[in-house]
RNA sequence: GCCGGAGUGGUGGAACUGGCAGACACAGGGGACUUAAAAUCCCCUGUCCCGCAAGGGGCAUACGGGUUCGACCCCCGUCUCCGGCACCA
């Protein structure tokens, strides 16, 4: 069944609404109880909000390009389109099964040529505006996978998919100048609803710092040496400075008596894998130039070392050392021996110190800047540095620009043509798709090449411009390259001449609400906002961010509260899930375990408690009906259940409404007839949790379906209030009494109330009152000694 | 190491803005129905102490302090767990 989402002018923008799901990458595994949570809460959010009378755009896709259908395909010797075929299959069964309210007209999937025809028309543009350049440079390259990484994919020193250590290898690679955004992908955080921990992961990623670019003469007089540092307010203390091994001048400066001995560092830096830098991070290495710069400052004399602790991809590829406030310049000053020159000091006094010490503080043995606070300092100097022209502040970013090359088949080839006259050139945007060439079976090619570089009739072309023969790019993208965009894709699935109409995005971007795990956080979440920043500036796209609202849905944990993992054995699946306790169950289940964000462990006895709800709901359904009025208790019970569940729903906080229809039913179930009055406003609360059922209901009650198309029940306010309330009587802070008392009594008259308590007269006698606090309908504590 | 988040009964969790801690469920105990079992329904269920009982009192939101008439909630310190980053100058 399909809830088809049309564009109608008339709704105002308020009412609509843009609900979205992160799209599933489809596994052979099938879909796991963790998927669905997230899928529910939108569904849910969903059915509430047409129900208000909103119009939603609630598209599912699938993610589909990717290592590990190419991986099977070479295990298997088949195509990945046939595993990728099935695997979708499977999942879009699995998904229809949990009773979602998707438009399914919308459906997508990433490895289409109609669909990735617009991810290389997007390549395309960001090529034109020099966003994606070619560059030989070191890569994260995973042995296991065959195919560099992006920074963002490598944890740990291992690669994020399949946990083998990353080495570096220099490659061709087609890098996209995300750091050109840098600051934008910052400074917009600000206008996005996301939790404050995604935020800060982002904002740690994107690293930002504020310092100052440095020029150290060199001694012999050739030239100079830049560094960056944060800190240039202890420019006095610098008294060594170190190169990247990678750094071009440690050619130009080494003296022949150090050239071996730099020459071996360099190559036995070059070996190391990514994880033997970050094990030896503690033991610091290092070699002496032979040559010396100048301390601008003080007009010392300090050698200049390499070491590979010193990033060439980071600030200037050089620093100058202050092993007095820095920790790794520190244990590389102890290490050498060399002179470590105290140069701040929290209370003036300059002493011997047994460790760096980055706090701010006094300037001391700092000339004409000694006395001054930490913050002065640096303003001061960065001032002084400037006149002198041999410094200016400057920000650096730990983010790097996006390795977006892969050397593997199942992704989009990316469209440009090598020519041995006109170099790059764009395949034409009017032989958009360019498709994978089709193969029997995918070759791995064991060079560092992609398996398209082996299929000589595809790499073999024409020069688009010139006609003369030329090569295609045999790299292909990265699988986050189409869920940069997907979702402008569900505004306009069919659209064959834009990757969407302009007045379907400006009908329903930005994204309200986007649900999906964390695990995202600093690779697909900045992906998208990089290449919607771009659309976005392109005049594409009618808003500088995607998601305005976004929430990571926790984990499922295994029912003892470890991971779920088939090693362990603890993985549920959906499918007996519904097979045993059907969709509904499932559903008021995983809503009910505990809040949305937040990881739970599965039990097997809760989930038995979900069914014996809806069972009870079901034997509820069938005491008579009657059109007689309710008592005033269950009239006034299902007000403040609207009230309850509507708030909840609104807010995402499905747990406690689900409670709330609980409670409603502990006190219905126990009737000898059933007012519909009072039961039809409860199944039309029901009906976003547990659709199947709400829809069966709303027959019984005689009316047309479908439930999903009637108006939320309404709520009046005077009946959700009581009108007597349990006011505490307490003495010091504890509670003595409590008495049932109208509800907004005075002030004056709860505190006579209290003070006349038979009980509390007892303990107030022989003690002196001090003070009463009156807290309306709440309490009243009497203070006394 | 640095940066976040969290810690509440036997269990998952609730508690809106600092105002009755433990809603709702699960598990457990007792009872009804039944030849019996399952299912269902009803009652009890944080913990310790006093009391035959009705009842009363103490202690309890990781731990130790503080602010406040009053703290799961705010502040300081400690511990544990989870997540992220990790030579970023």
């Amino acid at each position: 069944k399909t809830f088809r989402s049309t564009e109608d002018p008339s709704v105002p923008r308020e009412k609509r609404k843009y609900v979205l799901d992160m799209f599933p990458y489809p596994s052979a595994a099938g879909l796991h109880v963790g998927h669905p949570e997230g899928y529910f809460a939108t569904d849910i959010y969903c059915r509430y909000l047409r129900m208000k009378g909103f119009q939603v755009l609630h598209p599912m896709g699938f993610d589909s390009f990717g290592l590990p259908a190419e991986n099977y395909a070479i295990k298997t010797g088949t195509h990945p389109r046939v595993s990728t075929e099935q695997n979708i299959a499977r999942f879009t069964t699995q998904i229809k099964s949990l009773g979602f309210s998707y438009d399914w007209d919308r459906r997508l999937s990433s490895c289409e040529p109609e669909y990735y025809r617009w991810t290389q028309w997007i390549f395309l543009k960001l090529w034109e505006k020099g966003l994606a350049y070619e560059a030989e440079v070191p890569i994260n390259w995973c042995p296991s996978c065959q195919t560099g990484l992006a920074n963002e994919e490598v944890k740990d020193g291992l690669c994020d998919r399949c946990g083998t250590p990353v080495v570096r290898r220099n490659l061709r690679q087609w890098i996209l100048r995300i750091t050109a955004f840098a600051e934008r992908l910052l400074a917009d955080l600000g206008m996005l609803n996301w939790s404050d921990s995604l935020k800060l992961m982002q904002t740690n990623w994107i690293g930002r710092s504020e310092g100052a670019n440095v020029h150290f003469a060199l001694e012999s007089g050739a030239g100079s040496i830049e560094v960056y540092t944060t800190r240039p307010d202890t420019l006095f203390g610098a008294t060594y400075m170190v190169l990247a091994p990678e750094h071009p001048l440690v050619q130009k400066i080494t003296t022949p008596a150090q050239k071996k001995a730099v020459e071996d560092y360099i190559h036995a830096a070059s070996m190391k894998s990514e994880m033997e830098r970050t094990e030896l991070a503690k033991d610091k290495t290092g070699v002496f130039t032979g040559a010396f710069a100048i301390n601008p400052m003080n007009g010392k004399k300090i050698p200049v070392w390499i070491s590979d602790y010193i990033l060439i991809s980071y600030g200037t590829g050089a620093i100058m050392a202050v092993p007095a406030h820095d920790e790794r310049d520190f244990a590389f000053a102890r290490k050498f021996d060399l002179p470590i020159v105290q140069v701040v000091s929290r209370d003036g006094s300059a002493a011997e110190l047994s460790e760096a010490d980055p706090t701010d503080g006094v300037a001391v043995n700092s000339g004409e800047f000694t006395g001054l606070p930490t913050a002065e300092v640096k303003k001061r100097i960065v001032e002084w540095l400037q006149k002198k022209g041999i410094g200016t502040s400057a920000v650096n970013y730990k983010i790097r620009d996006w390795i977006f090359s892969r050397q593997r088949y199942w992704g989009e080839p990316i469209p440009l043509v090598h020519c041995p006259t006109d170099g790059i050139v764009p395949v034409p945007y009017d032989q958009l798709p360019l498709k994978l060439p089709e193969v029997a079976k995918v070759v791995p090619t064991g060079t560092g090449e992609s398996p398209l570089a082996a299929i000589p009739e595809w790499v073999n072309t024409t020069c688009p411009k010139c006609g003369g023969p030329a090569k295609r790019e045999t790299n292909t993208m990265p699988q986050w390259a189409g869920s940069c965009w997907y979702y402008l894709r569900f505004l306009d699935p069919g659209n064959d001449t834009a990757f969407a109409a302009r007045e379907k995005i400006d009908y329903w971007m930005p994204v309200d609400l986007y649900v999906g795990g964390a695990e995202h956080a600093v690779l697909h979440l900045l992906y998208a906002r990089f290449w919607h920043k771009f659309l976005f500036d392109e005049g594409l796209v009618n808003s500088p961010e995607p998601f305005m609202r976004l929430i990571n849905q926790g984990m499922i944990l295994g029912e003892g509260g470890a991971k779920m993992s088939k090693s362990l054995g603890n993985v549920i699946n959906p499918d007996d899930i519904v097979r045993d306790y059907g969709a509904d169950t499932m559903r008021i289940y995983e809503m009910f375990m505990g809040p949305l964000e937040v990881s739970k462990p599965w039990s097997t006895r809760g989930i038995a408690g979900a069914k014996r709800f809806l069972e009870r709901v079901w034997r509820t359904a069938e005491l008579p009906l009657t059109d007689e009025e309710p008592t005033e208790a269950l009239w006034r019970l299902l007000h403040k259940t609207v009230k309850k569940v509507s708030r909840d729903t609104d807010r995402l906080e499905f747990n406690t409404a689900i409670a709330q229809m609980m409670i409603f039913l502990n006190e219905a179930a126990g009737l000898a007839s059933m007012p519909r009055k009072l039961w039809t406003p409860f199944v039309l609360l029901l009906s976003p949790y547990a659709p199947h059922l709400a829809e069966e209901l709303w027959e019984k009650l005689g009316h047309a379906p479908s439930i999903s198309r009637q108006p939320w029940p309404e709520w009046e306010e005077a009946l959700t209030a009581e009108d007597s309330v349990e006011v505490v009587f307490q003495v010091n802070g504890k509670i003595r009494a409590k008495e049932n008392l109208p509800v907004g009594m005075p002030e004056a008259e709860l505190k006579e109330k209290a003070m006349g308590h038979e009980r509390i007269r007892e303990l107030l006698s022989g003690k002196q009152v001090r003070k009463v606090i009156v807290v309306p309908n709440k309490l009243v504590n009497i203070v006394a000694g």
